[in-house]
DNA sequence: CTGTGTTCCTGTTCGC
DNA sequence: TGCGAACAGGAACACA
């Protein structure tokens, strides 16, 4: 369930465990993921220290001592899993048998185990010189950094100047903004009251400057994306996380509005919204 | 160039 | 309960 939120939690639950900390071990299971790991992978992390944990959209960096950071993303069902084990304690020795998808495993110095488990193999894991990673083909191409000030209605407005695509599929191109996916695209639309089938354009003048809706859908990206990201770390339990995502025929939330959340395909994915108050 | 559809893979859910 | 079809939170790629 990976999303900009769902990664940054897990940057957080890493990082103490392996920021500053050794890689005593590597278990590369299978030759592949999306994409073949790198040449030499394990060896190469094999004896690093990682020096941070660092989050770009969707992407974990963990920069090594050698000077190489590796590249991780987690797809549509990646997911680490922790054995935190004192390796002092000796009733968690050996402890850490693989389950099924395990495709790779990191022995930390701090004792902690790193397991990398991902049903569907769309995660991706690579290695690059540290000098060379803002030209790495899946990181060249992101676009601002949502929670960032890099982020606003103006740049928002630009990258959506003169597209004819739906506004909901524009916000799923990482090349309009980094980190969003398929359910805080169709949240961010909902707080901001817009339609997920206008024009991406129509939030632009002509010359690319922001309308109020695109002021609108800035803030409202950055409130559900740190919202997700609170009640993430929270822990929170609320019977019904979203707003709209996954609530067909549920009436819509909003005060004073008698609407229902319809679903409907666009570009291939499911996109939930209210066709009365999202205009 | 632009936008849409397909594809990679496996697990879960839904309707019959 | 079994079984096939549809669907799932991502993103690269082929193609019109």
């Amino acid at each position: 369930m990976p999303e900009l939120p769902e990664v940054e939690i897990e940057r957080r639950r890493l990082e103490p465990l392996m920021v500053r900390h050794r890689l005593e071990g590597v278990v590369v299971r299978r030759p592949d993921l999306r994409m073949p790991f790198p040449e030499g992978f394990g060896a190469r992390l094999i004896g690093q220290t990682v020096m941070a944990l660092d989050r770009r959209a969707k992407y974990l960096l963990a920069s090594l001592s050698s000077g190489e950071v590796l590249l991780m993303h987690l797809g549509m069902s990646g997911a680490f899993r922790i054995h935190s084990n004192s390796r002092h304690d000796p009733l968690s020795v050996g402890t850490a048998e693989p389950l099924p998808h395990d495709h790779v495993m990191f022995q930390m110095s701090s004792g902690a185990i790193v397991t990398f488990n991902d049903p569907r193999r769309f995660g991706l894991m690579d290695l690059v010189r540290r000098d060379r990673l803002a030209t790495h083909p899946v990181l060249s191409t992101l676009g601002p950094e949502p929670l960032s000030a890099d982020f606003d209605a103006f740049t928002l407005a630009r990258a959506c100047r003169g597209k004819r695509t739906p506004l909901k599929v524009a916000l799923l191109d990482q090349r309009v903004v980094a980190g969003l996916g398929n359910i805080y695209a169709s949240e961010a639309l909902y707080v901001a009251r817009l339609s997920p089938r206008r024009h991406a354009s129509t939030i632009a003048t002509t010359t690319g400057m922001p309308r109020p809706s695109a002021d609108r859908l800035a803030a409202a990206i950055k409130q559900v994306l740190t919202e997700a990201i609170n009640r993430l770390s929270a822990a929170e339990y609320r019977s019904s996380r979203f707003r709209v995502y996954d609530r067909e025929a549920a009436r819509c939330r909003r005060r004073g509005c008698r609407g229902t959340i319809r679903r409907q395909t666009q570009a291939g994915r499911s996109t939930f919204f209210c066709a009365v108050c999202q205009r």
